[in-house]
DNA sequence: TATTATATAGTAATATTTACGGAATAAAGG
DNA sequence: CCTTTATTCCGTAAATATTACTATATAATA
C-alpha cells in the first residue's frame, strides 16, 4: 500500500474488502545481542509507536490474514505464529482515530463515519522470529520503525501495552510446555546463546550446567562437530535442533521446568 | 428474547444493536456423577445440538458480553469464565445459515442479505460451573437443553465440535498451573469427589493417596470435622478449599504435576 | 454381629531438580 | 612465547519431588 491511490481506496472503500471492527495486532518478538525485541513501528506525524498490525479480508480465514499480515511486513513467511488473545474490553471508540488526527498527521480527509474510526477488536498474535532475517516494509501510515528491547517498551498507541504484556506472559508460559528457539535463533547455535535466550524470555538466571543437560537429554538440541570462531576467548562449540523430537515436543507438550 | 416481536426486532436490527461478524461460543463444563459434562441446546426443528452463544453490543466490553450471554443462559453471574481462542478459519458462510433454513425451521422470513447470514468469526469461552446450581434458559430458537458427557458428544452444529475440543485441551493443560474444583464442586466435597473431578478433566488415573497429599501440602484444601452421612459405607471427611491459598495459585501459578 | 463397600493413612524406591568449582582453551598484549 | 583474561565446558552429590504400593478403620445394611 503505497501509492496515494491505493490509500485512498483502502480509507474510503476498505470496508468492502475487509471485516469490519476486528484488526490483528502482531507482537514481533526478535531476539538479538542478549536481548528479547519486539518490533514497533511508528506512526506518520505521532511520535508514538504502535504494533504492526492489519485487517481481514473478508472471504480470508483468519490464521492466513495473521500470516499474510506478517509476511508484508518482514517478508517471512511460515513463520510460529500463535494467536494468544482477543482484546475487547477498551474503550469502544479511541481519541486516535478521528478525522482531524487523519487530517493533521496523514494529510486525508476522512469522514466522521469512515469505517476506520468504528470500534475495532483486536486478536493478537505473537511471532518468534530470527531478528537478522527480517527486513521490515513501511507503508504510508508509518515512517520508522525500530527494534526495542522488551523490558524497555516505549509508550504505545490505543491499549496496545496490554497486548505485548500478555504476549509476554503467554511466552513465557509457554516456554515450560513447549521448545523454543527453532525461529528465533539461527540454524546453528552455541549453548551460551540459547542459555541466554531462555533467561532472557523468563527474566531469570538459570544454571548453565543444568539447562544445557536438560536440553541434551530432552533430545532437542544435538552437539556438531564445528565450532564458532569469533571473540578473543575460547570458542564454544555449535549445536543444533534435532528437528524431529523438537516438532514432537511442539506436538505432544513436554511437561518439566528448566 | 421470547415474544414474537423481541425476535423480529432481534433477526430484522440485531446488526444495529450487535456488532457484526462476530459472536461468542461458550463451553459450559458441569460436573456430575463422575462425569465431566458440557451444556448444549438443541435448536428448534433441527435434530441437532450447538453450543450456547451470543453477540457482543455495539458498546459492551467483550468480557462483560461473555458474562452476560452466560448468565442469561444459565443464571449465573460471577462465574470462572476464560477466553481461549478465536475461531476464523471455517468457511466463510455455513449451510445451516440461509433464509430456507429460517423458514423451514424457525417460521420466519428472512432475507437473503439478512446480517445473520453474514461470515461470523466466533470467540471461544468457557466456564466451570457447579452442575447442580444452574437453571437454563431456552428462547425462541432453541427447544431443549441437555448436559452431555465429554467423551460423548453428538454431532454439533457449524464448526462446533472443534471449539470443544480446544476447549478441553485448554482446560486439560491450565490444570497444569492452576487450580480447578471451586466452582465445579459444591462448597464443601468429599477427597474421593476432588479425586474423581480432576481424574475425569484429565482422563486418566491418579494415585489417590498422591493425589490428596499433593492438595493438602500445597494448602489447597483443607479437612473439616464433618462427614457426610449418604450411602452404606464409610462416611467420608468434608474438605473445603483454602481461599487465600486457592486464589493465589490462581494468580501467580503452579508448577507441578498430579 | 457379620458382611460389604468404601475411606483413609505412611513409607520406601525412583526420578528429577538443584547446587556447586575447576580445568581447558582461544586470542591478545607484553 | 609466555602470561593474562574471558569464556566454555564438564560431573557429581545433596535435596526435593514423584511414584508405587496395601492394610486397617468404619458406616450402614442384612
Amino acid at each position: 500500500m503505497n501509492s496515494l491511490e491505493e490509500v485512498l481506496d483502502f480509507v474510503n472503500n476498505g470496508h468492502k474488502y475487509y471485516l469490519p471492527h476486528m484488526s490483528i495486532d502482531s507482537v514481533i518478538f526478535g531476539y538479538h545481542n542478549q536481548q528479547l525485541k519486539i518490533l514497533l513501528l511508528k506512526w506518520k506525524g505521532y511520535n508514538e509507536w504502535g504494533l504492526p498490525g492489519g485487517f481481514i479480508k473478508r472471504r480470508e480465514p483468519l490464521s492466513k490474514a495473521a500470516h499474510r499480515i506478517l509476511e508484508e511486513r518482514t517478508s517471512l513467511s511460515n513463520l510460529f505464529l500463535q494467536q494468544f488473545h482477543m482484546f475487547g474490553d477498551s474503550p469502544y471508540r479511541v481519541k486516535e482515530r478521528i478525522p482531524q488526527v487523519f487530517r493533521e498527521k496523514f494529510g486525508l480527509e476522512v469522514e466522521e463515519d469512515n469505517w476506520l474510526f468504528e470500534r475495532t477488536l483486536s486478536i493478537g498474535y505473537f511471532a518468534l522470529v530470527d531478528y537478522s532475517k527480517v527486513s521490515v516494509t513501511l507503508d504510508f501510515f508509518t515512517d520508522d520503525y525500530q527494534w526495542w528491547d522488551v523490558d524497555d517498551i516505549p509508550e504505545l498507541l490505543f491499549d496496545q501495552k496490554e497486548v505485548v504484556e500478555k504476549a509476554l506472559l503467554t511466552l513465557r508460559l509457554q516456554i515450560y510446555h513447549q521448545p523454543i528457539g527453532y525461529n528465533l535463533l539461527p540454524q546453528k547455535f552455541t549453548l551460551p546463546e540459547i542459555h541466554s535466550l531462555y533467561e532472557t524470555i523468563l527474566g531469570k538466571e538459570l544454571d548453565q550446567r543444568n539447562f544445557s543437560k536438560k536440553l541434551l537429554t530432552l533430545g532437542l538440541i544435538k552437539k556438531l562437530d564445528e565450532r564458532r570462531n569469533i571473540g578473543p576467548h575460547r570458542a564454544p562449540y555449535l549445536y543444533q535442533f534435532e528437528k524431529e523430537n523438537y516438532e514432537e515436543a511442539l506436538k505432544e507438550g513436554i511437561v518439566h521446568t528448566y
